[in-house]
DNA sequence: TGAGCGCTGTATCGCCGGATACGACCGGGT
DNA sequence: ACCCGGTCGTATCCGGCGATACAGCGCTCA
C-alpha cells in the first residue's frame, strides 16, 4: 500500500495529441482519491487516457505482496491491455490523486478506428512503447543484482522525468525507498544499502531530497 | 546460446486468421537456420508473422548473458514493438529452424489499416496479449523465489502447449533445464533442484522426458 | 561396440539479500 | 513543547542461490 507518489510514466506529447483530440467524443470521468479505475480479475472493455491526476497500476500477487507496475500521470494510457484481449484484468488501477480521464470502450472503438485510421496507428505506437518498457524491466529483473534492478528504474525516470543538472540528471519524481523496493522486487533495506553504495561510487547524488543520477560517461546505455 | 527448442508462444487461430489473410499482399520471406530476422539496437520498421519454423527472441544483456524472451512458433508475431515506435530494437530474433514468415512494414501499413480496420483491431488484440504475458512474467520475476519463477513458465506452457493427461497436463514443449534457467533468470542447478522439489511435492511428474504439471486443485503452493 | 557429448542429478562452499530490530531525523498536528 | 507517524540509516543473523565440480545416463556417430 504505497502512498502518494509522482508519476513514473508518460508519453511524448505528439503521441498524446491524437488521444486528446477525442475529448468530447468519449466519456470524461473523474475519479476521487482512492477510487479504482478497474480491478484485477474483473473483465471489462474500457481503457483510460489520463488527463490529470495520478493513477497507480499494480499487481497483487497471490502471496499478498503488491508489485507496482507504474504510476501513470497525465498523458498516460492505462488499461488498454485487458480491454482489448477480453481476458480478466491482470492489474488494478487506483487513483492516488483526484484524476480526470477519458474513457474509451473497445466495443465502440471499432467505429472510431474506421473513421480515423490515425487512431489505430497512435494506439499501436503507444502499446509498442509499453511493450518496450516491460521488456526492459524484464531484462533487468532476471538479474538478481539489486544494483542492476534499481539502476534500470532510475535510468528510466531520468529519461522521462529529469532535468539537466551540473552533475547529471535531476530526477523530479520522488519515490521513497519503500516504493522503489516494490517496483524492483527488492527489500526496503536493500534499496537503502544499494543506493548508499551507488553514492559512494559517485554514480548518484542526493540534493534537497531529489536524486541526481550521474550521466554514465562510461557507457552507452539506451 | 541455447539450442533448438520448441515454441513457447503462440496465438489463437482466430486471431491469426486476420494476419494470414495478408499472404500474397505482403512479402514472404524465408530464413535459414541461424539467420537473424532482426538484431538488437538496429532500427527498422519491419515485423513478422511466422508461418512455419521457430524463432528465438532474446535480449543480450550488457554483461553478456542472454535472456530468452520467447520461442516464437507458427502463428506468432514478432518484432512489432520496435517496428512501431521507431526506436532501436530491444531484442534479437534468430531463426532456430528454417522459417517462413510474412514481412509487414509499418511505413506501408497505414494504407493497409485504412483499407481494413479489422487489421488494426487484430493487431491491438495481439499486442495486448503480449503485454499481458510480459506483465505476468514480470509479476513472477520480482519474486526471488525460483519455484515461483519456474512455475509461472510451466503454467504458461501448460496453458498453451499441453494436452490433458490423467495426472495433469502434459507439456509438449520440451525445454532443457538450461533453457528454463535462461528464461527464468536462475541457474541451471537451481532449476534442477527446484523441479526436484516440485516432483517430491507431487506438483510435477516426468514421463518419457515430458513434463506433466499437476492441476492445481491442491491450490496451496510454495 | 565404444568414444564423446549433452543433459540431469548432487555435493560443497562462499556470498549476499531478506527478515528483523532499533535508532536518528523530519515534519505535522494537538 | 511534546508526541507520533513516516522515512532513512545500520547492525545482526540466517537461509538459500550461484559457482564450481563431478558422477551417472542416454544419445549419436564413427
Amino acid at each position: 500500500m504505497t502512498k502518494k507518489a509522482a508519476a513514473t510514466w508518460r508519453m511524448t506529447d505528439a503521441l498524446a495529441a491524437k488521444l486528446v483530440s477525442f475529448e468530447g467524443k468519449v466519456r470524461t470521468r473523474r475519479f476521487a482519491e482512492g477510487e479504482q479505475l478497474y480491478r484485477q480479475d474483473e473483465i471489462n472493455t474500457c481503457f483510460y487516457f489520463i488527463k490529470s491526476g495520478l493513477v497507480q497500476v499494480s499487481i497483487f500477487r497471490r502471496d499478498g505482496t503488491e508489485v507496482v507496475l507504474e504510476n501513470m500521470g497525465p498523458n498516460a494510457l492505462c488499461g488498454e491491455g485487458s480491454a482489448f484481449d477480453g481476458l480478466p484484468r491482470f492489474s488494478t488501477a487506483v487513483a492516488v490523486e483526484p484524476t480526470e480521464a477519458l474513457e474509451f470502450d473497445t466495443t465502440r472503438i471499432e467505429s472510431l478506428l474506421r473513421a480515423d485510421p490515425e487512431l489505430a496507428l497512435a494506439m499501436l505506437r503507444l502499446t509498442s512503447l509499453k511493450q518496450r518498457i516491460l521488456a526492459l524491466r524484464l531484462e533487468h529483473l532476471v538479474s538478481n543484482d539489486p544494483e542492476d534492478r534499481i539502476l534500470e528504474l532510475l535510468r528510466r525516470l531520468s529519461q522521462m522525468f529529469a532535468i539537466d543538472h551540473e552533475r547529471g540528471r535531476k530526477i523530479i519524481t520522488h519515490l521513497t525507498h519503500e516504493q522503489i523496493a516494490s517496483m524492483t522486487g527488492t527489500s526496503r533495506v536493500t534499496v537503502t544499502r544499494t543506493m548508499g553504495r551507488l553514492r559512494e561510487k559517485g554514480m548518484l547524488f542526493i540534493e534537497d531530497g531529489f536524486t541526481i543520477l550521474a550521466n554514465d560517461e562510461d557507457s552507452e546505455e539506451n
